[in-house]
DNA sequence: GTAGCTGCAAACCTTTTGCGCGAAC
DNA sequence: GTTCGCGCAAAAGGTTTGCAGCTAC
């Protein structure tokens, strides 16, 4: 079971009052002066676990993937193996506009579906039949 | 200038002819039992050239970022200096709906838009006056 | 007392870079 | 011949993990 954790609620609430998306590094730059002894082990294990938990969003995956399909256009991302496929959806070009503000010059958008693969969710589905 | 080569032309094919949105060690792992010379560096070096004339495009960051506000909502990316900020745009349900299909159980989706913050273009602005 | 969590350090994986050689022009 | 690109290997991020001690319960 999950216990209380001090660092945890601290490296919480310190995503939680910042308003740039921080990274772990940032996460524990930030935390370091009035902790001294928290180490970046720490935050990584507790942003994904908190993350798992759905406590946090985590944004971004950490390996970089290429498209020659230069068009526009929506992905899908299996939460489970990570696999990224091509959708078949239009490009709302009224988006960038109602997306125009605050000094930002805005080039585009990338739409990203979350969900799980067939195979995947074939996998789980066996797996819950194991049980 | 660019000068033609052999490597990239066969990079860019194993990116243009695989479904999976591969990663630069996928297009490698490809790539290797026709060209064993080949290094991997080669193959990042040309990803990101093709990527930066536009040939080919690159999807996710490689940071994670981890944000403390749960409601769906999308977010805008600075091109430049990879900062992240919350925008405020409602969420469509009915995209969830209509990525449906193929066997894809879909969760969710997640909505970046690329931009140049009020930071990076006020430095922009300022190079090109340099010149 | 027993898990779970921490700090630390090492390992790992992904990506970038310096260098001397080879290829394109 | 000159310049750009390559392979190689080392380095530089960013992230994960094993372990012994500490903490919440």
């Amino acid at each position: 079971m999950q216990r209380f954790s001090q660092q945890r609620e601290r490296i919480y609430e310190a995503v939680r009052t910042s308003m740039e998306h921080p990274t772990a590094q940032m996460v524990y730059d930030a935390l370091r002066p009035e902790m001294p002894r928290l180490s970046l082990g720490t935050v990584y294990r507790n942003l994904h676990q908190m993350a798992q938990e759905g406590r946090l969003r985590e944004l971004e995956g950490s390996v970089a993937r290429f498209d020659a399909v230069l068009p526009p256009h929506a992905h899908i991302r299996c939460v489970r193996c990570g696999q990224v496929a091509d959708l078949a959806l239009p490009y709302d070009p009224a988006l960038d506009r109602e997306a125009v503000g605050g000094g930002w010059a805005v080039t585009g958008y990338e739409l990203v579906f979350n969900g799980v693969c067939p195979t995947c969710g074939a996998e789980q589905l066996s797996e819950n039949q194991r049980v």
